[in-house]
DNA sequence: AAGTCTTCCAACCGCCCCATG
DNA sequence: TCATGGGGCGGTTGGAAGACT
C-alpha cells in the first residue's frame, strides 16, 4: 500500500459524499472497501465508508423508532445472547447492530439502572420474562387485533414489521441458534406513507420509504395499551414491585421503561 | 431569552477473526 | 506455519438538538 497519505475526512458525511457512495456501490457493488474509497474518490477510510453504507444509506435500512414487537424481540433475544448485537440485528430486518446497540444502551439500561437492576442481571431477565415478555404480548396482540378491526382510511395499511408468530418462534427457538436463520421473519411490509426524507435533525437516507416518526407510535397511542386496574406487581427474585396502574398511560415503549418515579417501582 | 443539562445516535476506535499468499 | 490485510463486531465518544431552569 503506497503511503501518499491523503488526509482522511472524518465526521459527518456530507451530502456529497453520501451520493459518491452510493452511486458507486450501486454501479460497483459492496466489499473492498478500502479500494472501494479510493476509487470512488472518497477521502474516507475503508471502515468509514462501510459503516455508512451498513448503517444508514443501504436501501434496506428502517429508520425510526423500533415499533414495540422490534423492542420485545430485541429484549427477547439480548436474553439469550447477551450484547451480540449483529447476531439480533439479523432477525430485525432493516436494523442495524448499531442502532439495537444505542437503543439498548440509551432506552433498556438507562431504565433497568433507574430501577436499580443491572441490565446483565438475573433479576432483569426474571422481572423480563416473568412480567413484561407476557404482558407485551397480551398487549400486543390486542393491539393488533384492535389495529385490524379499526383499521380505517385514516391510517394506511400497516402489519408489524416482525410478525408476533416469528417473535414467539424465535424466541422458542433462539437457544438453538443454528435452527433460525433471519430468513424466518419475511413479513416485512413498509409502511406505505408519504416519503418525507429529512428527519428532525437535518438527516437524510436518500433510500428511505419510512418517515423518520414512526406511525405505529401514534396508531398505539389512540389504543390504550394498560388498564388501569391497580395491580401491584412483586418479583421476588428481584426485590422490588411495579404498580401497573402507572403503566397505563402513554405508548408501551413508555409503559415499558418509564418506571423512573419511586412510586411506580418501590425497593421492598 | 439565555445558559445549562440531558438525551440520543452517528461515527470512530480497537480488537479479533478469517482468508490469502 | 506465519504474516498480512480486510472486514466484522462491540464499546465508546462527540456533538446536535431538545428539555429544563
Amino acid at each position: 500500500m503506497l503511503n501518499e497519505e491523503i488526509e482522511l475526512r472524518r465526521g459527518p458525511w456530507t451530502h456529497e459524499e453520501d451520493t459518491q457512495l452510493i452511486h458507486y456501490v450501486t454501479c460497483h457493488g459492496e466489499g473492498r472497501w478500502n479500494l472501494l474509497a479510493k476509487c470512488a474518490g472518497l477521502k474516507r477510510s475503508g471502515k468509514s465508508c462501510r459503516l455508512r453504507w451498513l448503517n444508514y444509506l443501504k436501501p434496506d435500512v428502517k429508520r425510526g423508532n423500533l415499533t414495540h414487537e422490534e423492542q420485545l424481540l430485541i429484549l427477547e433475544l439480548h436474553s439469550k445472547w447477551g450484547n451480540r448485537w449483529a447476531k439480533i440485528a439479523q432477525h430485525l430486518p432493516g436494523r442495524t447492530d448499531n442502532e439495537i446497540k444505542n437503543y439498548w444502551r440509551t432506552r433498556v439500561q438507562k431504565q433497568a439502572k433507574q430501577l436499580n437492576i443491572e441490565s446483565n442481571s438475573k433479576s432483569f431477565l426474571d422481572a423480563f420474562q416473568r412480567f413484561w415478555k407476557p404482558r407485551l404480548l397480551q398487549k400486543m396482540e390486542q393491539s393488533t387485533t384492535t389495529l385490524n378491526s379499526s383499521q380505517s382510511s385514516a391510517i394506511p395499511s400497516v402489519s408489524s414489521p416482525v410478525p408476533l408468530s416469528s417473535i414467539k418462534e424465535i424466541s422458542n427457538s433462539a437457544t438453538s441458534p443454528s435452527s433460525t436463520s433471519p430468513d424466518s421473519i419475511t413479513t416485512t411490509q413498509l409502511l406505505e406513507i408519504p416519503e418525507k426524507q429529512t428527519n428532525p435533525h437535518g438527516f437524510y437516507n436518500p433510500f428511505s420509504t419510512h418517515d423518520y416518526y414512526d406511525d405505529l407510535e401514534d396508531i398505539n397511542l389512540s389504543t390504550p395499551m394498560w388498564t388501569t386496574e391497580t395491580n401491584d406487581i412483586s418479583f421476588p427474585d428481584c426485590n422490588c414491585q411495579v404498580a401497573e396502574s402507572d403503566w397505563a398511560d402513554g405508548d408501551l415503549e413508555d409503559a415499558l421503561w418509564n418506571l423512573d418515579e419511586s412510586s411506580q417501582f418501590r425497593q421492598l
